[in-house]
DNA sequence: GGCTACGCCTCGTAACGCTAGGTGTAAAGA
DNA sequence: TCTTTACACCTAGCGTTACGAGGCGTAGCC
């Protein structure tokens, strides 16, 4: 898989993750890898600063616990993050209904 | 449509129009805004770059041409281009349907 | 004569995902 | 006991990328 191919889509990813319920940023990364069949098996590197940013933007909002003297930051999506995550669906719908329009093209048939 | 979007998906598209003929880099351009109905409308600082890369990595030829007193470089297909193309279909199979995959997973069902 | 479309080019910028490194706890294995 | 692995968080810096802005030149139209 190419390795910019998650630009631009991954806010759509974690926002979809969350959308069925709160989880912390390491169980995010374990959903998105379980779901997509491995596909997606994302470093920490790229989904916490992507947390802190969607919290930042009003998209998530984050809660301290801990568990098992575990440190954990939990975030549930905001009313502005399911409205976010909605809009992000169709632009993806848009996205690669399009890239699949170009896709299928093919020359014209010879007409003899 | 997300600004970034498109990021690791350009060379599919552009691969993509040039597998049904030789096109020079407006005309790809246009080739591309059409085929997606609009929605792709890339800027020439865009594609040029893409279709020098391409040709540098060996997946495109190029060859100067005039038309009505206008200069061209016509674009074609090379045989790495073509098994560039399949590997990357192959790819943007996968990673759009792994995208619906998450997309779609609800949680689950309350079983009373 | 000026504007638009055609047709090419390149430099600089912003944004992004990711690598690499760091901190700390708990559990399992040697 | 010591070490490794899994869990759980964080950040600075890097490389790639699409794109905006600007530039060059021709043809055709108003």
């Amino acid at each position: 898989m190419n390795r910019e191919a998650l630009k631009g889509h991954l806010d759509l990813l974690i926002l979809s993750v969350l959308a069925d319920g709160p989880l912390h940023g390491y169980a995010v990364i374990d959903e998105l890898r379980t779901r997509s069949g491995e596909v997606f098996d994302l470093a920490e590197g790229t989904v916490y600063p992507v947390l802190h940013r969607l919290e930042v933007a009003g998209h998530l909002s984050s809660e301290w616990g801990e568990v098992g003297g575990r440190r954990r930051r939990s975030y549930r999506l905001t009313r502005a993050g399911s409205a976010r995550l909605e809009q992000q669906r169709a632009s993806w719908q848009l996205f690669s209904a399009s890239v699949n329009t170009v896709l299928r093209r093919k020359p014209w048939p010879s007409t003899p």
